[in-house]
DNA sequence: ATTTGTAGTTACCTCGCAGTAACCAGAATC
DNA sequence: GATTCTGGTTACTGCGAGGTAACTACAAAT
């Protein structure tokens, strides 16, 4: 899932498409955004990924640095998800992206709704 | 290599993703920058990818508007590769994204070198 | 006549990403 | 005592991304 060829790279940006340069991240990061969140939500929120997957991603994410994870020891267990500094900042950059796509993608839809519209 | 349903998704990122969202296509935009570049030059200059890969890929890129392609009637063949307006507005995004890894990951090479150092 | 150079294409094969389904703990609710 | 709720983990499986190697066209150089 990380590939390790690129991560010892001497270039930073392929270092850094070794890390974060996979289809989930990227919306993982974007669909946590600012808010603390759930494992379930995050389930039921970010379509047609499985449970399996998305431990890994929150996984590696942590190791990366760029997610924090809290671990409430009750039954059911809960367990809570948010950004760190370095998950944040890569923030300004999904939303840059979004408007470059909008920009000069074919027109699909003329209004987005982004975020709201994820459920499965 | 393209991910269909995260083409078709209401979200501009996951579109965004589905388009350019691999391993490699941030790598060979970064790699042609402003420039212009025949098929042998990248595939020479970008490590570890293959010749089919490669060809994939820059087919992938033209076929979204990133990337033109100016074939030469000639024998031996000559094509030349450079980034349309929609891939040259993809590059700052792309220097975004190595300012913050080099800012968040943990310290590796104090001077980056990046654009020459890929040599195979 | 053979080699070289360019930009691919094709057939073949393998490795591993990712999906599915079942299972876990243990308290609380019915 | 059975079910529910949560956040996973594990075993099994299949598909497809991606690698390798051989091959193409045709002109010019040796």
């Amino acid at each position: 899932m990380r590939d390790e060829r690129f991560c010892a790279s001497n270039c930073s940006l392929t270092r850094a498409i070794g890390t974060i340069g996979n289809k989930w991240k990227p919306i993982i990061i974007n669909v946590i955004g600012t808010r603390t969140i759930r494992f379930g939500q995050l389930d039921s929120i970010i379509p047609l990924i499985s449970r399996k997957v998305l431990t890994e991603q929150l996984k590696e994410l942590e190791e990366d640095g760029l997610l924090e994870r809290l671990a409430y020891k009750e039954l059911p267990p809960r367990v809570d998800y948010k950004l760190s500094e370095k998950g944040l900042a890569f923030l300004p950059i999904l939303e840059n992206i979004k408007e470059w796509n909008c920009k000069y993608e074919v027109a699909l839809t003329p209004k987005e709704t982004d975020r709201i519209t994820y459920a499965k």
